[in-house]
Formats: structure tokens, sequence, C-alpha cells
RNA sequence: GGGCGAUUAGCUCAGUUGGUUAGAGCGUCUGUUUUACACACAGAAAGUCACAGGUUCGAGUCCUGUAUCGCCCACCA
């Protein structure tokens, strides 16, 4: 007995069972029909990121799912991978050689990619082993890194078909450009940024009419040297005139035609636009309209080149702001300089306004795109919460093209060769351009494209990828046929366009069959953010991210999970704080010593199956007590299980809470402490206590493993080897076959007689006998039935209360009282009752009762209420107003004689 | 500009199809080494359910509007 600590450690335990867990393989996706598949893939980390709460509260959940499906009887796997994470890891490595004094650019392609797996090998897989801490039953050995060579040829691969089937094509689009990484980027990569900035009111003269000017607003007048026209509304009346003709371009100085678009808002500003086809957009699309000449005046680093003039030249687009502004001013034609807030698209990575530049990129026009609208709409993919549904539909609708190609070199270079000396090779030409998995034979007669693929655009493919596609033998081996469509995806939000709804596409073009066979998962759940108590979201730079390890350390990876799940609402953000860990600890401490309480009563009994413990049961010596715990257990296991089919996990942990603490800990122990000195109904409550016990174990297991497994062992509920994780937490039917059947009505008495210890002790803290365990009781029973309820409870009420007796007597006392579910309570005190005191507090009490009773008769003599109401409804009333009036009644009386 | 979410006790949140006197955890206050657990036990205080209308016999719950906060989408310079 004393060997079993006071206070649960969790750090040995979890340690020992995930090593155990591993070599005995239970966490393996093998293969087996009889059973229903379950699987999920991890969204994967960056292979070189560490672990942070955001990744706790996703790997959690995805563990409580496996885990719960392991024990449902599923054949259940998990795919782990990590992410090479292109543009991130590559500017890493970058900033990494610059701190040496090093350039990648000029360290060269081979050079650098050496470098970066070195970095890759030194950082990477920290991940892994934080998610083993945490408790993740992922099968290891399917592993996947996609830049592992099986992934990376089905990369290549997806790029190849798509190519073929003309999804995919080059050419020179403005795309969004980031001057710090020097890359393109798409389109979901641009944050936009509300930012304080200046609108520039300015005039541009009009050719051969000095004196006349056009007033043009702009935010951006470092690209003036790029204008090559003016545009006003065709249906603007101030400026009919001016359409033909041109304008003077003040630096570098040239003629600009003045023309008509559609685009311009004549509400907006002086409803005239400057066009600047080579930095905007909008400027391209109506230069194409018009034929306009393309001007860059900029490198890809975002510095004026010699487009922009002598002046400009070499100065970063900031400083060519000024100098700008500063040189219109001169020339007279700054007509104000406003202050303005617009949205400015910066950086993802780079954390830099990105450029609007023309290069030529690879695009991906998007295959699928109507099917996976309706793979969500129909419902074979469902979304939750499903609000999602909408956001995803919206984008789907507004869909454009992707710009795939990044010019990086960390990720799948592009998997297209172009035949040396051939000039402008044109691309459906075979002979001058190549497309392939494989390099061409002559390899020495190709260039290959210097591009590598967006990151993205190598895990769209990752349900099925990593299950092995394109590669038939590799798919059989690892059960596509078997583990794919997936069972559920657990992501955030914030990914939904990058990769939820690409998956749906990739997995809907590449699989064969229906469309419920295409897809590739059937659920998404959306977590939520994780955030800290201000609301703000954890990041690096606040300090106000904590190391989830550290936690672990701290409470262990079960009080993390346990804590994270519970403040988790679905698809709402999380405030976090340690204290929901404490509750997590504490849980687990609970547990430790609830299990430790049995032990120590010994018996020796036989745990190893629930038929077993059934077996020792004697059902003739249940009482009301053992009704309403069995019955209390029945019900959590039933909300329970209809809590994971609506995926609502906080509300998980607080029925397991609930019902453990208060239900079995708070009552059920207590009152079972009296019993288990009474011979002959000791063996009957400790069986009880197992089944409880058990069956709070396999309950709570999905969410807090270790120290269930860890307890499972210690209370003998597994037989040898058997790992908890493989027992269904079923036992309505087990209970069927043995013959116990849950008494209703048992278990309702239970109530009465929680309410009844409730008040007694009230009673005492109230006289100040808080701490006394003799304490006098006398109970003027409301009938005989509730007489004979107290006394069949007399020793369990004594101890859980304090008493050294409960009276009945018909007349009651003078002494203070109470309104009992069982009838009027009195405290015997042998010193005299302050009546006065007594008086007040009864009236207190009366006053609450009173207008219960009021708003109870209001509702009952309201005859609509009446007639329309359910009749169910109405029954409640009238019980109830009678139930309140006898109450008032005996406070009424009781107060008479207080007062006499 | 469009869309979505939130608003319930000091704090963080439950409250499932409308139905007794709105709940939990933490925190606060009081008491307790009662034969598992002070990471505990017992008791107590604490809410005009953001606001205004409406539907209904009945609204925290449904509808309309308003306010505040947050998020997403959007090529007005």
């Amino acid at each position: 007995m004393s060997e079993i600590s006071k206070a649960y450690n969790p750090s040995e335990v979890e340690d020992k069972w995930y090593a155990k867990w591993v070599e005995s393989g239970c966490f393996k996706g093998v293969i087996d029909r009889s059973k229903q598949a379950y699987s999920i893939v991890i969204p994967p980390p960056n292979v070189t990121g560490v672990l942070t709460m955001g990744h706790v509260l996703n790997n959690t959940i995805q563990d409580i799912l496996i885990r719960r499906a392991r024990q449902s009887g599923k054949c259940a796997v998990w795919i782990p991978g990590t992410d090479h994470a292109g543009v991130a890891t590559q500017t890493k490595v970058e900033a990494e050689l610059r701190k040496q004094g090093l350039s990648a650019r000029a360290l060269g392609r081979e050079k650098f990619i050496q470098i970066a797996k070195k970095w890759r090998d030194k950082h990477g897989g920290i991940i892994i082993e934080q998610l083993k801490k945490l408790g993740a039953s992922c099968d290891w050995d399917r592993l996947v890194y996609t830049l592992d060579d099986d992934y990376s040829k089905a990369v290549l691969a997806a790029f190849v078909k798509l190519f073929k089937a003309g999804y995919i094509y080059r050419g020179k689009r403005m795309v969004n450009w980031c001057p710090v990484n020097l890359t393109a980027l798409s389109d979901e990569e641009v944050i936009m940024k509300p930012m304080k900035s200046k609108l520039y009111k300015m005039r541009y003269e009009i050719a051969g009419e000095p004196g006349r000017f056009l007033e043009i607003s702009t935010t951006r007048p470092e690209t003036i040297m790029g204008d090559t026209a003016v545009a006003v509304n065709p249906d603007d009346a101030r400026y009919a005139e001016f359409v033909g003709k041109f304008a003077v371009r003040p630096f570098p100085r040239a003629e600009i035609p003045i023309i008509a678009d559609k685009y311009v808002d004549m509400k907006f500003g002086t409803g005239v636009l400057k066009i600047t086809p080579a930095h905007d957009a909008a400027d391209f699309e109506i230069g194409c309209r018009h034929n306009l000449p393309v001007v860059d005046v900029m490198n890809p680093d975002a510095t004026m080149n010699e487009l922009a003039g002598e002046e400009f030249c070499g100065l970063d687009r900031y400083a060519a702001r000024e100098l700008a502004v500063k040189k219109l001013d001169e020339m007279g034609l700054l007509v104000a300089v406003e202050d303005y807030e617009n949205n400015v698209g910066y950086s993802e990575r780079g954390d830099v306004p990105i450029e609007p530049r023309l290069s030529d990129q690879w695009f991906m026009r998007y295959p699928k795109v109507s099917e996976a609208k309706a793979a969500v709409e129909s419902g074979a993919i469902k979304f939750w919460p499903a609000r999602w549904e909408k956001v995803y539909a919206h984008w789907l609708d507004n869909i454009r093209d992707w710009c795939i190609s990044r010019q990086i070199w960390w990720g799948h270079r592009i998997p297209v060769w172009y035949r040396k000396g051939v000039e402008n090779p044109d691309i459906n030409n075979p002979e001058e351009v190549y497309v392939g998995v494989e390099p061409p034979p002559d390899a020495e007669n190709w260039n290959q494209d210097e591009d590598s693929l967006d990151t993205w655009a190598s895990s769209w493919i990752w349900p099925f990828a990593t299950m092995g596609w394109p590669d038939a033998d590799r798919q059989k081996e690892l059960g596509t046929d078997f583990f794919y469509p997936t069972s559920d995806l657990v992501t955030g939000p914030d990914i939904i366009f990058f990769w939820v709804a690409r998956m749906i596409m990739a997995g809907l073009e590449f699989m064969p069959g229906q469309m419920s066979a295409r897809i590739p998962f059937k659920n998404v759940y959306f977590t939520g953010i994780i955030r800290d108590m201000q609301g703000r979201k954890m990041s690096k730079s606040l300090g106000n991210s904590p190391d989830p390890l550290e936690i672990i350390a701290k409470y262990g990876a079960d009080g993390l999970r346990f804590g994270v799940m519970s403040c988790a609402p679905q698809g709402q953000d999380i405030l976090f704080s340690e204290e929901r860990v404490e509750l997590g600890r504490n849980f687990c401490n609970k547990l430790w010593n609830a299990c430790r309480f049995r032990r120590m009563a010994g018996g020796g009994a036989d745990n190893s199956s629930l038929e077993k413990i059934l077996a020792r049961l004697d059902t003739s010596k249940l009482d009301a007590d053992d009704h309403g715990i069995l019955s209390s257990l029945l019900k959590c296991a039933e909300h329970i299980g209809r809590d994971y089919e609506s995926y609502q996990f906080n509300s998980i942990t607080q029925r397991l809470y609930s019902f453990f603490w208060n239900d079995f800990c708070g009552w059920y122990l207590e009152v079972s402490k009296a019993r288990m000195e009474d011979a002959s109904a000791r063996e009957t409550v400790l069986a009880v206590q197992d089944i409880c016990l058990r069956q709070i174990l396999l309950l709570a297991h999905p969410f807090v493993p270790f120290i269930t497994e860890e307890l499972w062992h210690a209370m003998g509920y597994g037989g040898e080897g058997c790992f908890i994780q493989n027992v269904s937490p079923e036992f309505a039917e087990a209970f069927d076959a043995a013959g116990l059947y849950v008494d209703e009505s048992a278990a309702a008495d239970v109530e009465l007689l929680k309410d009844f210890a409730t008040k007694a002790r009230a009673l005492k803290a109230q006289f100040d006998m808080g701490s006394r365990r003799d304490a006098q009781f006398c109970l003027q029973p409301a009938d005989a039935g509730k007489a004979e309820l107290l006394r069949a409870n007399v020793e369990k009420l004594k101890k859980l209360v304090g008493a050294s007796g409960f009276s009945i007597s018909e007349s009651g006392l003078d002494a203070p009282v109470s309104i009992t579910s069982l009838g009027s309570l009195f405290i015997d005190l042998s010193s005299g009752v302050d009546a006065g005191a007594e008086l007040l507090r009864l009236q207190k009490e009366r006053d609450k009762l009173e207008s219960a009773v009021k708003s109870t008769k209001a509702r009952l003599s309201n005859g609509d209420f009446v007639s329309k109401a359910p009749e169910k409804v109405v029954e409640g009333a009238r019980r109830q107003l009678e139930d309140l009036l006898a109450k008032l009644a005996e406070i009424d009386s009781l107060m008479g004689r207080l007062s006499k």
C-alpha cells in the first residue's frame, strides 16, 4: 500500500508507456479487412519547426480521434510527416549564411542545397520527438517527408499530368513579387495590412496647352517614371475634351496619352488615374486593353533601375518616393499631400510590401473546381463547424489561376527542360521543351527550368501521396484502397485555401472512381487559434507563447492535453492559460488517488475483464447509490458517444470531469466508505467501484492516454499484454448479459439524499459546527416514504454530514431548520438559538420561495399556457407549485414557532 | 465595400430541438490534517444573459435592428 505515492508523477510513467507502445507496434496501421478502416493524415509541420501550442491542440485532437477509433475496434492509422516549407526554410538558411558573410546566390544552386540539407538534418525531426512526448500515436514507420524520393516523384507526376492535360502553362503575368525573398508568391501568400500612408495630389500638364493641367491622386509617386498613360472614365463629362490628347509626365519628361477606361471611378479623388502598367495589376489590364507600353522601372529587389532615370537609379522604392515628391514640389506640380489609410499587400515571409511585378511564371488553372464545390455542398465532405463551407464556396467561386513557380532552390525543381541553343522555346513542341518526371535521356542537351514549385503544390497531394501514389505497388502495400479516403482531417481555418481546398481538388483530379472514393477526407474539423489571455495570437516576437515541453515537464502531457481540450470549444479561438493545465493535472491526480483508494481497500478481486467484475456483484445487495452511480455512468458514456459524433471535445472533458469528480468521487466513494465496513455489502460495493473506475479509464483514455494506461495495468483491468487503447469502452451490453438492470427510481432517490446532505452540512456550517463530527439532527419527514429513505441511509449520512445521529419526529424541534427534499431538518443546538437571526435567514429563503410561487402561479392561471403548452410541461408546473407551496407552508409554520 | 464570428458571475467559458428559481472551472470569502487526494474536502458570496424592438402561453435560446470587439474576403488610385 505505502508504495503507491500520494501524488501522481507523470514523467516516468509517460516515457515508460510511450516506449512500450512503440515497441509493441500498437500504433501501426496494419491492414485488417475484417475491420472498418479509420485514417488520418497529419497536417505536416515544418521539418525544422518546434512544437507550438497550436500543434498541441491540433495533434491532441487527432490523437483523441485515432485512439477512440482503436478502442472502437476500427483498423486505424495516423500517417505522420513533415513539410520542407520552401520559402520559409530557404529564408532561414539564407539568413544563417548572411551571418557568415556568405550569399546563397553566390554559392550557387548545388552548394546551397547541400548546406540547406545539412541545416535540415541538424534542426529537422525535433518536432517529431516532441509529438511523441505529447503522446501522439502515429504510425512512425510511415513517416513521410515532402522531399523524400518517392514523395518528390509524386509531386512531379502531378505536375506532369496536369501539364499534359493543359492545366499548367507558363506566361508573363503580373504576380505578387517579394523584393526580400526575390520570388513570386501566390495571392494567398499576400497579407493585406491597413497602413497609414499619404495620398499625393499632383498635376500633369496637357501637352501643347501650357497652363492647363489634370489633377491626379496617387499613393505611389515613385512609379511616375513608369506611367504610360493617364485615364479618365468615358462617361466623365469633366474630362471628355481631354481624351485623345496627351499629358506631360514630369520625369523622365514624356508625353503620354489621355485615355478613357470604364475602370476609372469618377467619384474617387479627382477622377483621373495615372496608368503604370508595369507596377499595378489593374493598370496592367488597362494597359493591355489600350496597347500601352510597359515600362518597368524597378529591379527585382525593388530598387529603381536605369529606366527610372539617372537621379532615381539605384534608390530604394521608398527613397525614390521621397525624391519624387520633392521633385514634384520643386516643379510646382504637387498640389496637396493628405493622410490616407489604405490596404497594402505584405509578403507573408519577407514581411515587406509586395511589389506587383511582371514576370515569367508557371501558372495552374485549377482542376475540378466545380466538383470540389459540389463535394462539400453535397455533404460528401463535411466541415466542422459548418460555417466554413461558405468561406470555401466563396473562394472557389472567385478562384484565379495559381502561380506555382518560386524563384527559390529549396523545393521540387520544376520538371521542365529546354533544349540548349533554342531561343524562345515553344512549350508545346517536344523537340524544344521536355516535360517529365525523369530528366530527358540526353540530359546534356537540355537546361532544366531554374524555378521550384510552391510548397503547397507539393502538399496538396498529401492524403494520397503518403499512401504511395502514383506507384501501384506502393499503393497496394500501404493500403490506399483500404485507408483512402481518409476519415477526418484536423487543421486550422487559416489554411483552408492554401491546403484544404487544394487537397480536395487534387484528390478529385488524381484519384479514380466515384466522387465519394476520390475525395481526400470525409470530415474536416477546423480548430480555433490559440491565443493568450489578452486574446493576442501567440507569437515568438510577443514572447507570449509558452513552450509546450516546459508545460509537459511541469504538469505532464496528460494534464496539458486535458487542459487544452477543456478550453477548446468547437471552432472558437482559445484563450489559453496555464491554469487550464492545472485543471488537467488535478484531474489526473484525482484519477490516481481514486484508484489508490480502491487499491488500499485490497480484496484480491479478479479485475481482468468486465465480465469477471460483474460476476462479483450480488445484485440483491445493490442499493440506491449503486443504481445512482451506474445510471450516471451509463448516461455519461452515452453523452460522450454523441459528443464524439459532433466533435464536441470540450463537452467530453466536462462530462468526464463532472461524472468522475462529482458523482463518483464526491458522492459514491464517500457513501461507499460506510458500506465497505459492512461485510455483507463490501464485495458488491468494491465491484461497483471497479466497474466505474474501469469505464472511466476507458472513456478518459483518448484524452489522457498515459495515466489511464498506467492505472489500467495497476488496477489489473488489462489482461497480460493488453493495452487499454485496444479495449472497447462499451459496457451496456455486458450489463444486460450479467442481468444487471439499473433502477432509475432508486437512482432518483440519490438526488434527494444529496440535497438532504448538502442542507444538513450547510446548517452545521451556519452554526459554526462545520468541523464538528457530533451534530445531532432531527427530521420532520415530508411523508412516510421519506422517513424510510432516511432510515435506510442513516449510516452513510452520518459519515457524510459528520453527524452523530438523525432522529425522526413528527412534531419537529424549536431549533434552526432547513427545508430539505426529505422534509424539515432541525439541527439540535445545546445552547440557545438566536431567534432573531434565524427568522431573518428564514425570511430570506421565504422571499425566494414566494417569488417562485408567484411566477409559477401566474403561468398556471394563464389560460393560454394551460391550453397551449404541452401536457408534460403543464403537469410539471403543477407539481412544482405543489412542492413550493408545501415548502412555503413549512417555513411559515417554523417562523410562527420561532416568533412566539 | 461584402461575409463570418463573439458579447452569459471578477476571469475563462457551458447552456444540444424555446419550457421549473440560468450552470461549471478558476479566482474571492469562511471553515477543515473527516481512515484516496490541500493538485483535497465542506460551506458562502457573486449574473438586468451587450442594447432596443418583435414573434410566442413562455425567449439566454427564434426574428429584425443597433453597439462594441475580432477574423476572413475584395484591383478605388
